[in-house]
DNA sequence: AATGAATGAGCGTTCATTCAT
DNA sequence: CATGAATGAACGCTCATTCAT
């Protein structure tokens, strides 16, 4: 019937309306600073309707997990491409860099995701959206796999790697917060590419 | 007189209660989910009586940061005894990777102040509690500086050093948590030794 | 709809309840001293359901001294009406009396609007309500102007004599309430003609 | 015994010092605003030092009122000095006027002390302060006395002409918290004195 | 006599969620 | 299906007062 698809595709478009308002407040004002009735004067729906699509606050922000992971993994992705695999390593720093910068809440509230995940969600939807951020070492892991298979990089467990690479960016761009404190004056992106110069001398043969 | 000094042990004693309250709440259920209420019937006290020991909430933030650092800075004075300079890092990493499991509450909470990416504090309190904190880098910059006055490091700033080389340790233990999903099976420990290894290769000479 | 209507006609009641409740509180205990836990206690309602009607309880109070206003402009209205000015005034001045007992605690709440010291309202809210309630002196200067034009009264300026006349009138209104203490054994009636009397010699060409 | 005066010569200065304390903030902060916690403070004692001077929060207001009135009291009487009964009148009004300006907070507080009596005082405190404030009518009373012996003014009840003189000065000066919404533009003194004159004309024989 | 410490009760306000319609 | 209305629970914080010392 040509009716039920057009009420499920209204109603797929009332679901992503949701995200877009919840996303655009966790942008604007983190994700502790969110409230229903926000969400919904911004979609521009009633509260109680918010709840027949989400069973909850927490279910909102599981489906706006999914989606921050999707937009790091699809950035590491473009920015992985290239041949030599020290250059898409570097590239794929300076994305993530990027990214901590352009859509600062959205990475913070990953990174609030990863820290303290247990606090934001219950443990099952949790371990279901850890698994799925998983996926964000994929194509890292391939850069290393190839590096070693082109002989530049020391044999190292390619995933292991990715996860040190990556963990370590993080754990940097966390100070980026302190730019204004213990930072100051220093140059931050610079600090930055020569971390991940000395990473890549790390593991090069 | 022995009476004002019992009064002020015991003060001393009720704040202690107080701040052991806060931390384990903050790390149970995080900083934006813990209330004054609950500290104070943790820690067996009226609400206004923790107002005679802390103007605000936030101040019972600041002196747990305060604490924390403080800890975290002897920890790493401790470990960096001792003379080759790649060793003595080594140590340091290995005693941050040690303080996270056994005082995992301190660590945690230090992690979840850095990282926590809505103020806790307003800037100014912020800035001051940042600052306490930048002496935990004094005792690396040490190591690292003679490390490159005895030639074995590469001419690098120290401070900086000091910076990538806790801030990538600080974003590999973040993953430690996900141990049991996007870790499983793997041997951490060893990882991140390997990790250190790395980072060290990276800045020798 | 006759659905809407109802819905819409059962909120103005409860909206009524909750200024009924307030306003009784308001002039059992004072302003400082009434709480939104009360009024809603009183009008049978959780407190955040007030929230709803209201968006703070400087509104509620705004909402009850336009009551009080157009109360108290409406008896003037009606007590202005007659030929002789002298005699619509003194009609005015009893009709202010008499409303001052039988509705007694809408005068005495714009009583206390007036009279309060501390700003009840911010500034912008509060000069929105005083101006509203200007209009009570429009009828007492349009009975001002026509006893001047018609020569039994001086020529002075008609709301000034207005803001006079309500004011002495308003001043002496307070002393009824100590009928117990200092007035004890006099009539005040009595006493209030003689002063609209005296007022209006005063004002006589 | 000189031990037993000093002591409650000491004891008596105390007392003004809090009173000293409560009537500062007073005339800062009106009387709503202020805690215990302040009025000690100021005073530079503890708390609860305070109860031991003053059973409660209401008597220290009551103290005040008091002093309020004698004020007021000393003020009348001050003004009511010369010949001309007239100029007599007028020039209490005056001084009614400026105390309410240069002492705008202790003004308000007996005024709010009249208008909301049973709100502040508990019904036999109140009853007390009230009679004591009846005093400030006695000098009015000699003033209009002597105005009708001399012929001056019209035979009338001296008391309760002091009591329409006071009141609908006091009802206008009400008025006066309107200055900058509805009395915008006008000169508030020269209005006020025209209504002393028009007072003074209605009672003249 | 003086006080530091403690506290229960209360404040205005916001929240996620439910439910009748 | 969508929603306006209602609500209990909770928030950070302040208060007047009591009491042991």
């Amino acid at each position: 019937m040509g009716k039920k698809e057009r009420r499920e595709k209204e109603r797929e478009k009332r679901r992503q309306d949701i995200l877009d308002a919840a996303r655009s407040l966790l942008l604007k004002r983190g994700h502790h600073n969110i409230s229903m009735r926000q969400i919904a004067s911004i979609a521009e729906l009633g509260v109680s309707t918010i709840y027949t699509y989400f069973p909850s606050k927490e279910d909102i922000f599981a489906a706006l997990s999914r989606e921050a992971f999707d937009l790091i993994h699809d950035t590491i992705l473009a920015a992985a491409a290239g041949r030599d695999p020290a250059r898409r390593m570097r590239r794929i720093g300076e994305a993530l860099l990027l990214l901590s910068e352009s859509h600062k809440s959205y990475y913070d509230f990953i990174d609030y995701f990863i820290s303290t995940p247990e606090i934001i969600f219950p443990a099952e939807l949790k371990a279901q959206v850890d698994t799925y951020g998983k996926r964000i070492l994929d194509p890292i892991s391939a850069v290393v796999r190839l590096g070693i298979e082109s002989g530049r990089f020391r044999r190292i467990d390619p995933l292991e790697c990715a996860l040190m690479f990556i963990g370590s960016i993080h754990g940097l761009i966390h100070f980026r917060k302190m730019d204004e404190t213990i930072l100051r004056g220093r140059n931050f992106r610079a600090l930055f590419a020569r971390h991940i110069d000395c990473f890549i001398t790390g593991i090069s043969a």
